[in-house]
RNA sequence: AGGCGGGUAGCUCAGUGGUAGAGCGCUGGCCUUACAAGCCGGUGGUCGCAGGUUCAAGCCCUGUCCCGCCUACCA
């Protein structure tokens, strides 16, 4: 630790110590005593996956909540970060099934509990990944509380929600028509389904009508047509008239068919104008059916292949029965065409599969009556969504709930807590693991219900079934409600609006008091990330590092290797200019980076590029420390601000308070975008640009007056002796500052922060992480409008000048003679007590500060700088041509504005109606245009002798 | 089709009615004892388009054209 800093930022080294450090020290720990006089902070993190791997959308989240944790642990709360993983029923069960069928098993050989236990050991074998991914991020959450859905005291609550649920009549059992997953066998909520605009094609046949003639009907799933049991027009279609009340026959089933007049379903302008109704297989025939009073026969079995009911067709896979129907369709002269369509494609989100609407009996959740609260809960502020605007979409959503189908027919998850009597068929739902007989007859002939519930309803709990409910543990009383609830925009309704419901229902109060929403990661040029396109990006690739070769094989699998980097480049053009891949930029700045984007905006464009930029910031802060650490040995820093008075000291502990204002004020919005700004522009363009650059000459006085201290002068030593305090007085505020601003740098990079600060001198009694110690906050500077003012005067000279050296291209070594003219008693008088900085920083040979109205010096070249005259002294180095020219352009530019303002005041609708100060600011503006054409006709004069 | 966003510098994005900001890029000059991952300068905008309100509009209103996302869809 007291080794000396290398001279880059080097983040792996730094990171891989600090985690280890803070776990040990428990400082990531919910106290939950009793007593305790904090205010509480409870954040749930949004459970991931099991089975996931941390994508870009999980860095973000996790990103923002661990600042917000941090954050408000600094603050002084006792703060909750609650973590744990997600059983993900489907998903899980997936994996596994892959694996077993590349063992060359099913699940079904291998019956439900032995399925079961092997699902429980690819968890403890494979599940912990994601968490450890978490850990490289930083994330501050207390680990020994973390939660798995499927542990005993969490699937006991989960059972107990459910049982309270039915026995209150919120939940029942029903036959509807439902979307089913032929590949998972398994009935899906609608959420759970994706459509998409897919090629298909519109193929037409004719139905021989009873009594002769025919109706042509087009359909996109020409196997459906084993189930119709309608055809339907529209009522006012005179093409169809005749045919009112008739009937078709089927031509392979056998089954006459009526021909039924449907406003409603019916668009005579789409198709032929009939269409064939398949009430057990889609869902608007399913509706046109209940109309009808049609009859519903389903014709696919659980692995969508034809039944029974498809007569010659039975067995066949849908795909293949599509294909079959139309051949025995042509054959039999009834085909009349195809064309190709476009049309939407739902798929299961976990398989990918097409899924289809079926006919079954599930177990739903009457959703309306939990709905409303939830949806007062936010109209009346209880809960408040952050962004704004995204309250419109809840309430959207929350008036439009559909039932809930929680019902899943897998075997990994929650089984549903039902039990059936088969003697005496009485049903017994309660919150036991088993049930051994019949509470209405003593049968033991009693078997539980087979499907498990929907992992969301299980996560819909995850506020209060984490702290032991339905017990009142003192985690239950204590964290409940959380406070944050903070999670990506796409799962407001899966996930968010759900816990609303059942937080408010068991618990009596919203689950939280405010739900903040972050956008969605895409690639650079905008588009969602997808191994599709080949634009994913791993973030511990840019944490750790990697090549474009290992980077591109995980964003397009299984591509060639030069297309999918072609594809990737772009997807991200800024890579173009990186060489072999990515540098390690570090957790803290793929963390900064995230926290830089807007949440106002829906879409959050990922650039390697901006990366980049923040590792060379936290390279920046690194470099910084390390200068400062040079000479802050024997620096007293404190707890408050000290009390200066120097210039540059009162400055800089002014221009601090301001920015950690910002950053606590941006913290407190959910607006890390100008958190980070403010401390990024502190820290870079005024601490890093102005203040240590005026630091220098002052420490490097020591050694100067310390060889004028051998004299026996007083006068050399009362002037030692003020410098030293000058000095010291430095020291410590530059200690103070930079103590400070790590401070509040720490929520967003912890790691660099913690790092750095170990090394720094600290106040007396701190804790032992950075991580413990206090937010700083406005208070933390010290305001000083006094001090600001003068150093605006002294940074307007020094840039003034250094733009005329730039400009007429003096070498940046070389010194030139300068002069200042202006108000004795006025900025004058703040040059005279800035001639130091003045002249370090200028870099002049001579400074000379006199009033303005005499002669000036020839040959110079004439700047300004607030009211103040800038001469550099330039004979002999510039051309007089170069130097007209560059007068003439920036005369032109006054004019303009000049001409602007003249025009504003005179009208007279301007200075009659606007506010009077805006009218006098708009004056003085003119006023110093004036001037500066003034002077610029000067300078012309000037430069004639250069 | 409906709903919600967005269109501002070459790129990615901030912007609170009072003559437009940042980062990156571009560009000129510097290896200046913390940092070339750097320093000192500079260039760059008819704020999608057309109206309107206002003394004053990137911001408010209306229309319009593009681009996203979500929801519902034509069998």
């Amino acid at each position: 630790m007291t080794e000396e800093l290398s001279k880059g930022y080097e983040p792996a080294e730094i990171e891989k110590r600090w985690y280890r450090y803070w776990q040990d020290q428990g400082v990531f720990r919910a106290a939950c005593k009793e007593g305790d006089p904090r205010p509480t902070y409870v954040l749930p993190m949004p459970l991931p996956n099991v089975t996931g791997s941390l994508h870009m959308g999980h860095a973000m989240m996790c990103t923002i909540e661990d600042v917000l944790a941090r954050a408000h642990r600094m603050m002084g709360f006792d703060t909750l970060y609650q973590p744990g993983t997600d059983h993900a029923g489907i998903a899980t069960q997936v994996v596994v099934e892959r694996q077993l069928k590349r063992d060359g098993v099913t699940r079904q050989e291998l019956g439900r509990e032995e399925f079961v236990r092997r699902v429980w050991s690819w968890k403890e074998a494979c599940g912990s990944r994601i968490v450890e991914q978490q850990k490289v991020l930083g994330l501050s959450c207390d680990w020994d509380r973390s939660v798995f859905t499927m542990d005993a005291g969490y699937s006991r609550a989960v059972r107990e929600a459910f049982v309270r649920l039915y026995h209150e009549g919120l939940i029942y059992r029903a036959k509807r028509l439902i979307y089913w997953d032929c590949a998972a066998r398994t009935v899906l909520s609608n959420l759970e389904v994706n459509s998409e605009e897919e090629n298909g094609e519109l193929f037409e046949f004719a139905y021989p009508v009873e009594g002769g003639g025919e109706i042509v009907v087009a359909t996109t799933r020409p196997e459906t047509m084993l189930g119709d049991t309608a055809v339907a027009v529209h009522p006012d279609d005179e093409r169809y008239t005749a045919l009112h009340g008739k009937f078709v026959v089927h031509p392979f089933l056998e089954r006459r068919i009526p021909i039924v007049t449907d406003a409603v379903l019916v668009d005579p302008k789409f198709g032929t104008g009939a269409v064939k109704v398949t009430p057990a297989h889609d869902f608007n025939d399913f509706e046109t059916g209940r109309r009808h009073q049609l009859e519903m026969i389903e014709i696919l079995d659980e692995e969508g292949r034809i039944n029974d009911a498809g007569g010659s067709f039975r067995g066949l896979d849908r795909f293949e029965a599509r294909k079959a129907v139309k051949r025995a369709l042509e054959e039999k002269g009834l085909a009349r065409g195809h064309k190709q369509h476009r049309l939407m494609i739902p798929r299961s989100e976990r398989t990918g599969t097409v899924v289809e609407p079926m006919l079954s009996t599930q177990w739903f959740v009457k959703t309306e009556p939990l709905a409303k609260p939830a949806l007062e809960a936010v109209r009346e502020g209880r809960t408040v969504i952050i962004p704004e605007e995204w309250t419109k979409t809840y309430e959207h959503w929350m008036t439009n709930i559909l039932d809930w189908c929680v019902s899943r027919q897998l075997w990994w998850g929650h089984r549903i807590p039902a039990f059936y009597c088969d003697a005496c068929g009485h049903t017994m739902v309660r919150n036991v693991e088993a049930l051994g007989e019949c509470e209405a007859c003593a049968s033991v002939k009693v078997r539980q219900d087979e499907d498990v519930l929907d992992t969301w309803f299980s996560s819909a709990l995850w506020p209060f079934a984490t702290q032991g409910w339905p017990d009142k543990t003192p985690e239950l009383l204590r964290y409940y409600p959380a406070s944050d609830l903070e999670t990506g925009y796409d799962i407001l309704f899966f996930w968010v609006a759900r816990m609303m419901m059942m937080g408010i229902h068991f618990m009596g109060e919203p689950p939280f008091k405010r739900i903040l929403l972050h956008s969605l990661v895409v690639d650079e040029t905008g588009k969602k990330m997808s191994k599709v396109v080949g634009n994913v990006i791993d973030p511990i690739d840019l944490i750790a590092g990697a090549s474009f070769e290992t980077v591109v094989e995980k964003a397009l699998p299984g591509a060639p290797a030069d297309e999918a980097l072609k594809k990737f480049k772009k997807a991200y053009p800024s890579t173009a200019s990186m060489g072999k891949g990515f540098d390690a930029y570090g957790t803290d700045a793929l963390r900064f980076t995230l926290c830089s984007y807007s949440p106002q905006s829906k879409r959050i464009a990922l650039s390697p590029k901006k990366i980049e930029g923040y590792r060379h910031f936290c390279n920046k802060i690194w470099n910084a420390t390390r200068f400062a650490l040079g000479y802050l040995e024997g620096a007293r820093v404190t707890d408050a601000a000290p009390v200066v008075s120097s210039l540059e000291n009162r400055w800089i502990l002014s221009r601090l308070g301001v920015a950690c204002g910002a950053a606590r004020e941006g913290l407190a919005a959910f607006r890390f975008d100008d958190a980070t700004s403010a401390l990024y522009r502190f820290f870079w363009n005024e601490l890093c640009d102005w203040y240590l650059e005026l630091c220098k000459p002052i420490f490097a006085s020591t050694n100067a007056n310390s060889d004028a201290n051998s004299d026996a002068n007083s006068d050399a030593n009362s002037d030692a002796n003020s410098a030293k305090a000058r000095r010291d007085e430095t020291r410590d505020t530059l200690g103070y500052v930079l103590e400070t601003t790590l401070r509040a740098l720490h929520p967003f990079v912890p790691f660099i922060t913690e790092e750095l600060w170990q090394r720094l001198p600290r106040p007396a009694g701190v804790p032992s992480s950075i991580a413990l110690a206090a937010l700083p906050d406005a208070e933390s500077g010290r305001a000083d409008a006094e001090a600001e003012r003068e150093m605006a005067i002294l940074q307007a000279v020094i840039v003034a000048a250094r733009t005329i050296r730039s400009e007429r291209e003096v070498h940046p070594g070389a010194q030139v003679p300068l002069v200042l003219r202006g108000e004795a008693n006025g900025s004058l008088r703040v040059c005279e007590a800035g001639r130091v900085a003045i002249e370090t920083l200028v870099k002049t040979s001579s400074l000379v500060l006199e009033a303005r109205g005499g002669e000036r010096p020839r040959g110079a070249a004439l700047g300004h700088a607030a009211e103040l005259e800038v001469l550099v002294l330039l004979r002999g180095i510039v051309e007089a041509g170069k130097e007209r020219d560059r007068i003439e352009r920036e005369l032109k530019k006054a004019q303009k504005s000049i001409e602007a303002l003249e025009k504003k005041l005179a009208s007279a609708g301007f200075t009659e109606r606007a506010p009077p100060e805006v009218v006098q600011e708009t004056h003085a503006e003119l006023a110093s245009h004036r001037a500066r054409v003034t002077l610029l006709a000067e300078a012309r004069v000037l430069a004639e002798e250069l």
